[in-house]
DNA sequence: CTGAAAGCGCTAACAG
DNA sequence: CTGTTAGCGCTTTCAG
């Protein structure tokens, strides 16, 4: 490490002006009552030096940190690290830093990093609850503190929720596979606890009841994490069984559809296959997906929690089917 | 929202315990001289009112804010968010937060958010290079005010920089295919600008010269980004022409099998595929990959950067070899 | 239009 | 062993 330069303060600057502090506070900041004469000799003199303020000292007095928590169940998930981009960019316009934190699935660690986040007194958090249910407890605390928004997943009905329309979703999905001739239908990847994974689950059961009574016993929940080799009994659920899969993740889906494969099952003239979140994984590979409108989530949800009165629809966000070579043409 | 909960002062806890705010301090962070009885009421009453200090008035005082920023070059690419992990992880052991900034693999961005992450006063900075070259003169600004450590990627000689074994690595797969009895080698997804990519291919050229000295021809430069579908111009150059191919990332890796899948071309069989980073996906789908020591290169980057004695080796850490299904097996 | 001064919550001299 | 006080850098009354 070599020596590190000292940032100029306010106190330089106003020396250097010959001026006082509050009145280069005032200029900086832009308020009005300021003589033209004074006003340009601050701004040079703030521009030579390089002076860019102090955001703790700032914070301190303006009780206003001017970043923002984000909580992620598991940033290793593709889908989150492009939730995080937008989110980044998104307050970075605002002039606003973010915080982040990976709860790695883990409710006692979310709790504990919740806390640790609300320490450096953000002034607001977004959170992605890992559990359904038992993150609610860390939200109902944080949100004593700040402003609490819940993004994509969701746990707690008092905090203010943002997300997608699952079931218009999932409808779509199956309309999508129905037309193309698809009659046999299963729902793998299922993570109990996970809230989107739950709602399109509900969908899906919903939707599937009219065409394909049997669907609702092909639902194949995942074990194993989103890692790791496809287990032998989802094939085995599958092959033979369903001819239109939908699958909860992307990742998800290309084990699946390179294990289907090596058993000779051929897609999509076989089975086809629509997953969700339509990540880079999905656009590299042809895999039919469900695209979230990320941009969206994430506006709406950092325009809500700094409490500004953005539309969210009732019924959530609605998604983009985009339809690839996974569940292209029909069947046989 | 609610009403929001006011967090309690060190001044509460002073008048509730009855003591002074000094002595509050000291019982608080451990400071030896304080009496048996005062510290226990201290620390009762503490409790009590669920006293956690003020991260943001500490750090005016201590003139640390105990949280580091991180530029990563696009989050979106899957090594990233393991690294962030890792790099989160081991921060909030040390009680650090974690400031992320995404530069999307723009020089101008990437200066832009390193400058607002140094106005948020961080005690440190992490950085990943977008650019070999055109990165170092934000690096050489930051490091003017805040100690700064190249993780991963590299653009300054000036600053330290963690990263792995490159020149190991290609050596190791390069003995790896041949010992599977390939001979002739391919260079795939090669980024310019991009330092891990440039110091692979290096390697490649000087590791192929022997065996085979027609390798240095097919090198196949990204164009498109990591995603988008592969270049025909890829396949013609391998087919027929490779039965080793080197894929800088998983996600390419994953999309050239299926593309050469679709040709006709069996892999292994007819050309083995290892990759890099063995991210999440290389597990999902049986890729040989070339695994990164995420959690050493966060442990090395974190303490290098808050100046602890952490031993580099000088060539990088150490890369492992993970063989699956993509070039097990020996050819033919 | 400009300056002096208070004070955000905390820690660290310095006194007692 | 404990309390008083200065001050981190800034914004914002309040005077002038």
């Amino acid at each position: 490490m070599t020596t590190l330069k000292p940032r100029p303060t306010i106190r330089d600057v106003a020396r250097e002006a010959d001026v006082s502090i509050a009145t280069v506070s005032r200029v900086l900041s832009g308020i009005p009552g300021a003589g033209p004469e004074v006003r340009d000799r601050v701004l040079r003199v703030a521009a030579e030096l390089g002076y860019r303020g102090d955001a703790i000292a700032r914070s301190l007095r303006n009780r206003r940190t001017d970043s923002l928590g984000l909580v992620v169940p598991d940033i290793t998930n593709p889908f989150f690290p492009s939730l995080v981009q937008e989110i980044e960019q998104d307050l970075q316009r605002r002039g606003s830093g973010l915080l982040l934190a990976d709860a790695q699935g883990d409710v006692e660690l979310e709790a504990a990093r919740v806390r640790s986040l609300l320490d450096r007194r953000l002034d607001a958090l977004l959170i992605s609850p890992s559990d359904r249910d038992r993150s609610a407890e860390i939200i109902v605390e944080a949100r004593e503190q700040v402003p609490v928004v819940q993004v994509d997943r969701r746990a707690s009905d008092d905090a203010p929720y943002v997300g997608v329309d699952h079931d218009g979703a999932i409808a779509e999905v199956i309309a999508h596979l129905h037309a193309g001739g698809r009659r046999h239908f299963a729902f793998v990847g299922y993570a109990a606890g996970v809230s989107t994974s739950e709602a399109r689950l509900d969908a899906f059961i919903r939707h599937t009841a009219d065409i394909d009574p049997m669907a609702a016993e092909r639902i194949l929940r995942e074990e194993t994490g989103s890692d790791g080799p496809v287990p032998d009994a989802w094939l085995d659920s599958i092959v033979g069984e369903a001819d239109g899969v939908i699958v909860t993740s992307d990742l998800i889906a290309i084990a699946l559809r390179d294990a289907l494969n090596a058993r000779g099952t051929r897609i999509p003239e076989d089975i086809a296959l629509v997953s969700f979140d339509d990540t880079l994984l999905a656009r590299a590979t042809n895999l039919s997906s469900v695209r979230q409108p990320l941009r969206q989530l994430a506006q709406a949800s950092i325009g809500l929690v700094h409490g500004e009165d953005v539309p969210v629809p009732p019924k959530g966000f609605a998604t983009t089917l985009v339809v690839r070579a996974s569940s292209g043409g029909t069947q046989r």
